[in-house]
DNA sequence: GTCTATAAGCCGATAGAC
DNA sequence: GTCTATCGGCTTATAGAC
């Protein structure tokens, strides 16, 4: 077993993920996600210097499976550059009815940290993000959509209006009207190339 | 003094309002409440059960003020409907700029509270929600807008993502461009409108 | 690098007096 | 209805052994 047990670090890290995404941030202790990882806080110590720096390393770890989740429910879509950006909807709106969702763990915790606008997890938060608007723009400038980077912007306002509003109501209808309005704007802007 | 001393259950609210919007609600203790309020826990405790009730009061406070400030600016923006609906926005990522703001209250809340999805301030933000979105659809449907309902949940899409998106950016731009967009749905509704 | 043990203080909530 | 005083438990973080 201890062939393919993970390094510690790790285990720590998975732990934090399940606890801080589930439960929220402040509401677990260091205790418990040093209890969850099999190690006793002083190595949970040993390896970060406080609950911040794990905080951010719980973000930091999901960075690119969240983008390459992103990409794959893109490319796994059929049809138009208008119905692939849609897809992302569609999927994010399915993934929303099954138990275990709490949102976008990068929104909530900027909610949580509003107060410590310093704080190394909301840099990496919004690193993460403007990394996904900054793929989604390549891809409109690829197509030739005009005004690339404001196309963008739109589809991730309202793909983050969608994470806030469904995580209140409950009720992942939000995402697919959200993903019908991403729809049309990606349509009227490929209808403004084709036309001029 | 004590002729215009506002009843204690007032003051406490008040102290509650200030100190969870600011630093959270899990960042802020009971005692810190009472401080604020300048009454002591056991006062507190004869006004409110828990805690649990107190986050509940202070949302139910911010749900009338709250509609009330959209309400007025959408009132005090000159020109066309689309014109009105970018008008709050517009207020909006004014607001944004402000020191001390740090978001919205009913949607920091639901972040934080998302491991608890029947907690009475959840569902006190839920109907605040439904409110703003009704009161929308309620003005579209009234200007013969197609398909009100749609259009204000998507006008409430936009508001919300960019208030998540703000918070983790503090970059209120993103306001304005949510604006913009807005401008463009009711444009586009309006001259379907016209059109048919 | 991982363990046991504990510091020093804050948490939500309550008891009893008046 | 408001006060003083305090409960038992939990908080982040650290000390010293190996």
């Amino acid at each position: 077993m201890a062939r393919t047990a993970k390094p510690t670090r790790e285990r720590i890290v998975q732990a934090a993920t399940t606890l801080f995404y589930g439960e929220g941030i402040r509401a677990v202790s260091v205790d418990a996600v040093a209890a969850k990882a099999g190690v006793t806080k002083r190595t949970l110590y040993y390896h970060f210097a406080s609950k911040d720096e794990l905080i951010a390393a719980y973000l930091e770890g999901r960075d690119q499976p969240n983008l390459a989740t992103f990409r794959r429910w893109f490319a796994e879509t059929d049809g138009s550059l208008a119905d692939k950006v849609r897809g992302i909807f569609t999927a994010l709106a399915r993934s929303a009815r099954k138990p275990g969702w709490k949102g976008c763990g990068f929104l909530r915790t900027a909610a949580e940290l509003a107060a410590m606008p310093g704080h190394p997890a909301l840099r990496i938060g919004a690193t993460h993000k403007k990394k996904f608007e900054a793929w989604l723009a390549e891809i409109f400038a690829g197509d030739g959509v005009p005004e690339p980077d404001r196309v963008a912007r739109r589809i991730v306002l309202l793909l983050d209006g969608s994470f806030a509003v469904v995580l209140l109501h409950r009720d992942p209808d939000y995402m697919e009207e959200a993903g019908a309005a991403a729809f049309t704007l990606v349509e009227a802007a490929l209808s403004r190339r084709d036309r001029g």
